[in-house]
DNA sequence: GCCAGGATTGTGACCGGTCACACAGGGGCC
DNA sequence: GGCCCCTGTGTGACCGGTCACAATCCTGGC
């Protein structure tokens, strides 16, 4: 790796308002109205004051403004994950209707649900001074969603609730339940005696909470088939690929729903090194649609989820929050959840 | 999608440096004093304020201390992308970084290269007070590089500079230029006669500054091979898809370099539907390593790149410049890149 | 015992905005 | 013509820190 070094800045101070304020002549307050947009300023006044504002290149300091306001544009992201394919998707739809609204969008990595780090981060996270948006699929997210003071203005991305939740709670969540049962009734229908599912960390330790395996044991319910026992993966490929390895050995395998696409990944890799073809001998779903899941050999067949659009909303909901005054805009909708069948689930092999 | 509501908070004013000094019978500059760890202080002293910084939750603003200061321990990450490997690991880096050092890390996506559009990104990064991280591995990013004024304190993830930069260019960057000479050598070695480049869009214009394709290049000359016209493909599995499905078609073709492991999927699953096998009719090798590339059907030989070691030294650069006064930590170094031999490349197929 | 000088601490201005309120001028109404 | 209210603008405090400098307290050296 190479690296090289770096100048000295020697800029000036950038301009203020009094400085704008004493080239247009008018009061330092008169800029700040004219800024903002405030009717009751006369036409002239107001042009004279933009154009001092354009001659010195006038910016307003969000820091100051920040300060001086009690508001800061700003909204936090934490998250324990910035590259998985969920949470990045998230991430850049957080990132889009943020930057829309002129809103900056900061970024907290929480490396583990660790009760003081947790804590720690969301302290830092508020001293920002901005909103806080939670990616709580797994339990550092949903740690820092207990923890968080109740006073702090978040919005969270989770998992489906197993029941509804508390009213007013700022949650935001697509129905992956419903999709996980749309995804087992399409292996059932396609003849396979039950599926088995590969799960991804459970997120609360009571309640089993994974709504993935919910809909997964509704859909065999549903068609009379008593559900195998769960396989607890992991979120890596690695965790498919061991899991895999069980399942080849198991003849009467031959479907399998994968907590996520990664797992499906190392699924299916385990699979081709024992010798059971897919979607011949087995059948495999994913969850999530990553961008290379269509690629794959066989092509994925999975569940999209609107990853972006849930961020979008949850930038909407904490904007509204913020922004109170403001009419609560309609919540941009994201895209139900939708299984995409593609090439790595097939009829039930015949006995 | 669901969502739910939420409810109003009623939190009090959080103490300010003031409140602390009342509690502990002491001037406000004495809290500055301890918050900052300035040595003069009677341990007496020291001990009563904080515990009145305790007991009252003291938490010192993070604007207040910016504006005031002047210094915003902020950096903001300019980028395309958010989601694409490379991209989302040197954030990971970053942000690891930045963390560790008590920075908060913004992010604010390039939907362009738009000379207007970059350069209204580059006022509102500035706007924060902070430094700027650039990733310049594309037209976005490099743009951005080249509308930034000259004072404004940045560091740019760049690709293989074509020549020595410009001393004083805070760039940084790994070798890729050596990696592509490498891969392409061990295809040479393995009996190919040619091997063929399908090259990510390069970054500027004019030189067609790539350096994977310049490596590439490197190679082939060195060996006394005459260089194949590349392939420019574009960053997507879709485009490498459409490629993959133009070479397929070429019997001579037997080895094919990509610009990345996305590029190299999309032409694995055209070759396999063309029919050729992959190795034994053609070898393929990718670029960065993401982290689905080990479990392909076949496993991708590609380039490991160290984007997150790139990423914290970005961080670290920045950070030297902007807490300059501080000795100028040994840059933490990213690891070379390094051909990772897996399944898709194998000998020359016998004519 | 006196004084220089470092250690400790306090005072008030300032960073660049916003906020609350005062104040001047002009039009409508009775 | 006087009063009231609205429009347009200015004044000074304030947000929560830091900075520059002044003031006070000690301590050692002579």
């Amino acid at each position: 790796m190479s690296v090289t070094g770096h100048t000295r800045s020697g800029g000036r101070r950038p301009a203020s308002i009094r400085d704008v304020a004493t080239a247009a002549g008018v009061s330092h307050q008169t800029v700040s109205r004219v800024i903002n947009g405030h009717p009751s300023v006369r036409p002239a006044t107001r042009e004279r004051v933009e154009a001092a504002i354009a001659q010195l290149g006038f910016r307003r300091s969000a820091t100051a403004h920040a300060l001086a306001s009690g508001r800061a544009r700003t909204v936090t992201v934490l998250t324990s994950n910035t590259v998985h394919y969920g949470y990045a998707a998230a991430l850049k739809g957080i990132e889009e209707a943020a930057r829309a609204a002129s809103f900056a969008v900061g970024i907290h990595v929480l490396e583990s649900d660790d009760e003081r780090l947790v804590a720690e981060a969301l302290r830092r996270a508020a001293d920002t001074g901005g909103g806080l948006i939670l990616i709580a699929y797994d339990r550092p997210g949903v740690r820092a969603l207990e923890l968080a003071p109740a006073d702090t203005p978040l919005v969270a991305a989770v998992e489906t609730p197993a029941e509804p939740p508390p009213a007013g709670s700022p949650w935001v969540w697509t129905d992956d339940r419903a999709a996980a049962r749309e995804a087992t009734g399409h292996l059932l229908d396609l003849g396979h005696r039950t599926v088995h599912h590969l799960a991804i960390p459970s997120t609360t330790r009571t309640s089993g909470g994974a709504q993935r395996a919910a809909g997964w044991r509704d859909a065999l319910s549903r068609a009379g088939v008593p559900a195998p026992e769960p396989i607890e993966g992991g979120w890596e490929p690695a965790d498919g690929y061991a899991a895999g390895r069980r399942l080849a050995r198991d003849p009467d395998v031959t479907a399998v729903l994968c907590g996520n696409d990664d797992l499906a990944l190392g699924v299916l890799r385990a699979l081709r090194e024992a010798g059971r073809a897919v979607p011949d001998d087995v059948s495999v779903v994913g969850f999530d649609d990553a961008p290379h899941s269509a690629y794959l050999a066989p092509a994925l067949t999975t569940v999209r989820l609107d990853f972006a659009g849930v961020g979008r909303a949850c930038f909407a909901l904490l904007h509204a929050r913020v922004e109170q005054g403001e009419p609560i805009a309609p919540h941009p909708v994201a895209e139900a959840p939708r299984l995409i069948v593609r090439e790595s689930t097939g009829p039930a092999p015949r006995r």
